[in-house]
RNA sequence: UGGGGCGUGGCCAAGUGGUAAGGCAUCAGUUUUUGGUACUGACAUUCGGGGGUUCGAAUCCCUCCGCCCCAG
């Protein structure tokens, strides 16, 4: 008897493509459209229903089943609050990982199992192995950056078959399959929500902010800032401040309102090399103090050799083999031990 | 009030007679399942106002306006 797969479907190609390879492959497949998001902003309409119609429209020429689950509620907790909640604490959070770990991994998989699944898959571009993460094949679209916080037991209910496979060969595959989203552009922007900037999203979550100086590396107010959550370390525009040389955001000091900047790319306030990670998560087993790993310490960053220091209650301290720039509070530094993915957390404070 | 300097697009800033560099910012696009980065493109018929000299001026002259510095 074959396994029963719910695979979550987007109304993406990778998803689309994902069923088609399933199904070829003898499993039993439903497919299901998650809806998690659906509230139109300013300037901005909400694709929910076409994202739904494409995946439905994949789903009929494939024959397979399909669902709508609606998590509405729940991402709007495990994710948009969390979110919001880390911006306005002054970080600068990654959501999609939020997503990957309470909804997609956690909330869709439960309510699959629970539905008679005996698995469920997605269009990642990461590959499962005997419970172990792995990069995808395909180094440009690598995604496992976004899945260090799923479990073992996740992984071993999971399929993702894309990750096997380069991009231009998914889309040539979904094309000769004749797959109604070939042609579908890449969908970008806040997992979910859709191409919002994260600015008009917060603006319309949380209103007009209270605006505030921007201090250069002199200590010099140098300009005005509409609300310090709106900015992140690294950042060069939309200071709206001009004269010389570009802008780099160094820092935020929140009790102050205080955004604080720098013209000079070598300010060592730009520049990381020993940090903190709390919040941890290791997939398989904790890491080895004793043993050269890999970190990345933002999406498609390139991977640096690092040294671990020490694990303890608090988080995990770590020497990267170089400086890497901007180093942000509240985004994910993922350890990697070649193509495996060993866990990460959370960049803290520095 | 004397003496000197300056005024070029939102901000810096080249250009001192030959028909407006460049950078920042901004906007658009590309890259990207977060934010950010990076890359590409767009962006002054006009040089504080007015007048004059000249074939031709942002560049020379006159004048008015504004700002800065030194004297006091």
């Amino acid at each position: 008897m074959s396994k029963i797969v719910y695979v979550g479907m987007s109304g993406g190609v990778d998803s689309s493509l994902t069923a088609a390879l399933l199904k070829q492959q003898g499993y039993e497949v439903t497919g299901v459209y998650m809806k998690n998001w659906s509230q139109d902003l300013p300037g901005f309409t909400c694709p929910w229903k076409e994202d739904y119609q494409d995946a439905k429209r994949v789903a009929v020429q494939l024959g397979i089943d399909f669902k709508l689950y609606d998590f509405e509620t729940e991402y709007r907790q495990k994710v948009v609050d969390y979110m919001v909640g880390e911006y306005q604490a002054g970080r600068t959070p990654n959501p999609d990982v939020m997503c990957n770990q309470e909804v997609k991994f956690k909330l869709f998989l439960e309510t699959a199992l629970a539905d008679g699944a005996d698995m469920i898959a997605t269009g990642h571009y990461a590959r499962i192995k005997d419970g172990q993460l792995l990069t995808g094949l395909d180094g440009s679209k690598d995604q496992s950056y976004f899945l260090y916080r799923v479990t073992e037991d996740a992984l071993r209910h999971s399929l993702m078959p894309i990750g096997e496979l380069k991009k231009s060969v998914v889309r040539a595959e979904a094309k000769k399959l004749g797959l109604a989203t070939a042609d579908k552009p890449d969908s970008q922007g806040i997992c979910f929500v859709g191409k919002v900037g994260i600015k008009d999203f917060l603006l319309a979550e949380l209103g007009e902010q209270p605006h505030g100086d921007i201090i250069d590396q002199h200590g010099k107010l140098i300009g005005e800032h509409d609300g310090a959550i709106f900015y992140t370390i690294g950042q060069r525009h939309g200071l709206q401040v001009g004269g010389g040389l570009p802008f780099y955001v160094t820092g935020k000091d929140m009790a102050k309102n205080q955004v604080q900047v720098t013209t000079d790319l070598q300010d060592t306030k730009l520049w990381h090399q020993q940090f903190t990670i709390t919040d941890v998560h290791w997939i398989n087993c904790q890491p080895d103090l004793t043993k050269q790993y890999q970190a990345r310490v933002r999406y498609r960053a390139a991977l640096v050799p690092i040294t671990l220091l020490a694990l303890t209650k608090q988080g995990l301290q770590m020497t990267l083999g170089e400086e890497v720039r901007a180093l942000t509070p509240g985004q994910s530094a993922v350890i990697y031990d070649g193509d495996r993915v060993v866990g990460g957390g959370i960049v803290t404070n520095h």
